[in-house]
DNA sequence: GAGGAAGTGGGGAAAAGTGGGGAGGGATGT
DNA sequence: ACATCCCTCCCCACTTTTCCCCACTTCCTC
């Protein structure tokens, strides 16, 4: 179970270094594979291999003719890679993806259950922002009756 | 398996070098026989030539004198070409294909599952501009329950 | 404050990407 | 039929990237 974010630094060979409170359970999980890939919200997604390997095979099973489709398909089974720590406990975030999501040297490693989330540190910002714009709107249906 | 997006360069040749970390599965896959063709989404296709017949089988069946899959035909299967890679692991793309796909100095090796796109920088582009520009309506029929 | 663990940066070897010369073979045209 | 041209493929050389390892700094723990 992933939860917390970190603000983290990505050095000038694109290595980024996963806290160390992370990489048990991300070995246990993956036995060291992970995948790494875009998501729609400009930002990237970081899976366990084994619990990637679902939504890959739900996303490919899609009709690649149909334009729709077709989009989702580029983007999650494209940009995904397979990736593994070096010694260090860094993982290595290829050129393509960091300009997809816009990476500076600084970046937010975001915990959400089964996998993480990537935001560039202007993205991440951003989505504050939104949520304090929602004001009473703020739950969406479904989870109307959430109380904290 | 084939996924993940790489900027290549197409040299003055038309040669495009495959990344080595594909070589393998693409030589295990198709013994080194592969099928180039062209995508009606304006980009090509690359297929290992095992994973090609049955589609290619599937298209010709279609009667030829209906208008619609008269141009499928004449797409998917007037464009195919059987390709190799060279001794340095390269791919050679024929002119006629370059030019259907609009293919610059820049391009695109987008894995697909059991096949991989191959896009002008440009195109690949458009691709994701029209991802961001779908906002909430992201997930189409059918994929309505991904959950990321 | 000392020791250890974690974060950070960089050097260097090896592999991969890139570009171009030139031989071989098939097509073209005289 | 022969010469020429063009395309293809193989090989070599150069540049860039990747990966592995080591060293230094910082922070936490004891």
């Amino acid at each position: 179970m992933f939860q917390g974010a970190a603000a983290l630094s990505i050095d000038a060979k694109g290595r980024l270094a996963i806290p160390a409170r992370h990489r048990g359970a991300l070995a246990a999980a993956a036995d060291g594979q992970m995948v790494l890939t875009a998501h729609p919200h400009r930002c990237l997604l970081l899976y366990p291999e084994p619990a990637w390997a679902p939504i890959r095979e739900k996303v490919l099973a899609a009709p690649s003719l149909q334009q729709q489709s077709a989009l989702i398909k580029r983007l999650l089974v494209g940009f995904a890679r397979e990736e593994t720590l070096d010694s260090a406990g860094r993982l290595m975030v290829a050129p393509e993806l960091r300009e997809f999501a816009g990476f500076d040297k600084q970046v937010w490693l975001v915990g959400q259950g089964d996998h993480f989330e990537i935001w560039s540190d202007a993205g991440w910002r951003k989505q504050q922002e939104a949520i304090f714009a929602l004001g009473d709107q703020l739950l969406p249906p479904g989870l109307e009756d959430l109380a904290l």
